[in-house]
DNA sequence: GCCGCTTTGGACACTTCTGTCTAGATATCG
DNA sequence: CGATATCTAGACAGAAGTGTCCAAAGCGGC
């Protein structure tokens, strides 16, 4: 995209619009919805704190923006991965397990910003209710399709959803070496068979080639 | 225990330690550490904010005193229904599933409330994750026992532990019976193998003593 | 070169929370 | 009865945050 494409600002503009929501996301992730303070954000972005006044209309309206960045994403990329056609349903697990690898595709830090969040807002809260729910029913749907009956389907979608959420709860920080050399015995657990040998090494160089380095 | 064996406070006393930290665990399970502050506890209590300080030095004392709280209460179940005796792995498996159904063993929110908690705070964060890593490893433990290679025993100890962690995170509120009806498939995605049915009638038969009702 | 639009800074009033200090109230014991 | 230890209230000072108002600064167009 060209600079031209987006408006650019008056050229005495110190801090855009776009600096403010990042700056306000980078704290929702590292410190929480409760220290998303304007007050931190000024002193952050080296401006004045009347300064946000001009372009949001209170707090109120930031917080509503980070929302919707959030709705837009990490859901998204989960149902894309789980809608992959596969011809077993570990290679479709591992499609899945495409966004646990790349964050550019699922962010947790952001989901597990949200989901506090959440927990002090009935807003937020049926808002990631309905997030959650649409992320199991696109993963049972998998299993579906590859033969599981619909209860057990649900099950399995659960398990291998809220297991990836509890994995981020805990933030462990394993290196990505460490999670491969677990991939075969997770796929057997989740879907009750081994894995072929090509779908793995496959799966390794999808992730050599999306995360370079780990 | 007798009124005598817990040195009874003086008369005048309007409100004791005891009461400032259930109020204190209370707001701490249902609004999140942050919002643990003297002047809300005192206004719950119905008393003035500085009698506080009579009995703790400062904030910070109050929520040493939570935190040790927790240490002494969740862990210590799951490392108690892990260490049961059990015939099969479905049973032993059933015995952990207890901390799930009955609060009192290990209650979930004051888990979560600890793990947000932890976000802020790397003391807190140390001790969350040695508690963490002894859950995961009894759990293990118990798998072993059951004939699992230690490294199968260890990722399958992982997916049950996990995935109660992210079920708790999405804060579902299923009813008993709902989460009854599962039990057999989860059991059978956890273990590999489907649980014998007087296994399954003896656990139902467990929730209804100990918790009356759902 | 001046006007006006966009953007910023600084001052003000208000709220919520913290910790300290001092004076008082109340039961118990001598 | 009075002294003492235990507990509570209220006032104070200060930090950190919110939103509002108005003056001023920097560019672009005329």
């Amino acid at each position: 995209m060209t600079d031209a494409a987006r408006s650019e600002p008056p050229a005495h503009t110190k801090v855009t619009r776009e600096e403010w929501l990042q700056a306000a996301l980078d704290t929702l992730i590292e410190d929480g919805v409760d220290r998303v303070k304007i007050l931190n954000l000024a002193t952050r972005l080296q401006v004045s704190r009347s300064s946000f006044y001009w372009y949001f209309k209170d707090r109120r309206e930031l917080l509503d923006t980070l929302l919707d960045h959030w709705r837009q994403t990490n859901t998204r990329a989960i149902a894309e991965q789980a809608a992959l056609p596969s011809q077993t349903i570990t290679e479709g697990i591992i499609h899945v397990f495409r966004c646990w690898v790349d964050e550019r595709l699922f962010d947790p830090r952001l989901d597990f910003a949200i989901r506090e969040w959440a927990r002090r807002s009935s807003r937020v809260r049926q808002i990631l209710d309905a997030a959650d729910d649409e992320r199991v029913r696109v993963i049972a749907g998998l299993f579906e399709r590859h033969g599981f009956e619909p209860t057990e389907a649900f099950v399995r979608a659960r398990v291998l959803y809220f297991m990836q959420i509890g994995y981020y709860a805990l933030d462990l920080g394993e290196s990505l070496p460490q999670r491969q050399a677990l991939a075969r015995h997770y796929l057997k657990c989740f879907s009750g068979q081994d894995p072929r040998p090509e779908e793995l090494t496959e799966f390794f160089d999808w992730t050599e080639r999306a995360v370079p380095g780990g």
